[in-house]
DNA sequence: AAATATACCTAAGAAATTTAGGTATTCAAA
DNA sequence: TTTGAATACCTAAATTTCTTAGGTATATTT
């Protein structure tokens, strides 16, 4: 896993997106979803998770299903409409952010993305 | 200019893909050349610049020239050796985090990119 | 003459994450 | 059967990186 300074700032947007797919995923599930879909590449830790998904349930994009699996308390997070809405957001921002990239890289970076 | 914290971790690629471009470039032009190519999306503010290039001077990835232009002295900025590799392992490992992101935002992504 | 642009710089604060813990339950293996 | 690993939640100090907000001085434009 290198690079990890390059993925500051697209947990948010990786979250919408996981929950989007998925439709609902607790925080330990989305830790090893990220690490399952990328091939190891970018471990989300739950340091960097749990306070994301408390941040982003207070701004109103994530609301919380509990459900009892034996004496514990597994909390399933949803998007909420305005989540959906900041999803699609999200993603052309960082679309946006690839293009800018591309225009000041260009032609160093990889033809293929 | 959106997305500010997605460009954090840029700044060192950036500086070396200009280096390697241009030749030498001092602080400023750097600035003005980063607004120029990404269409006034991207500002890379001197606070963040000039720290970056003591940095990367000291690594011994940058040498300076000095010349004087009037009474001021412009510092240009060019790449050693180790700073042509360093320029290429970046670029790689910019590749390699638009691929990972890739694999875990897919299909949601411009498919253009 | 005054405002803007050029050109360098630093430092306090903010923001996002890493690191390094903590708690408790459940499951697998020895 | 107990012990270790995995599951599942959490917080907080420290670190990194950048923004914000200055500062200084020269050169150019209005």
């Amino acid at each position: 896993m290198i690079a990890k300074e390059l993925f500051k700032g697209t947990i948010k947007t990786i979250v919408l997106k996981l929950l989007s797919d998925q439709g609902k995923m607790y925080g330990y599930e989305i830790c090893q979803k990220v690490k399952e879909l990328s091939d190891g590449e970018l471990m989300l830790t739950e340091g960097a998770l749990y306070p994301m998904l408390h941040k982003m349930e207070s701004e109103g994009l994530l609301k919380i299903e509990k459900v009892n699996i034996g004496k514990r308390v597994r909390k399933y997070y949803k998007l909420t409409r305005t989540g959906k809405k900041e999803f699609g957001l999200k993603i052309e921002e960082f679309n946006n952010f690839i293009q800018t990239m591309k225009l000041i890289l260009n032609p160093s970076i990889n033809q293929s993305i």
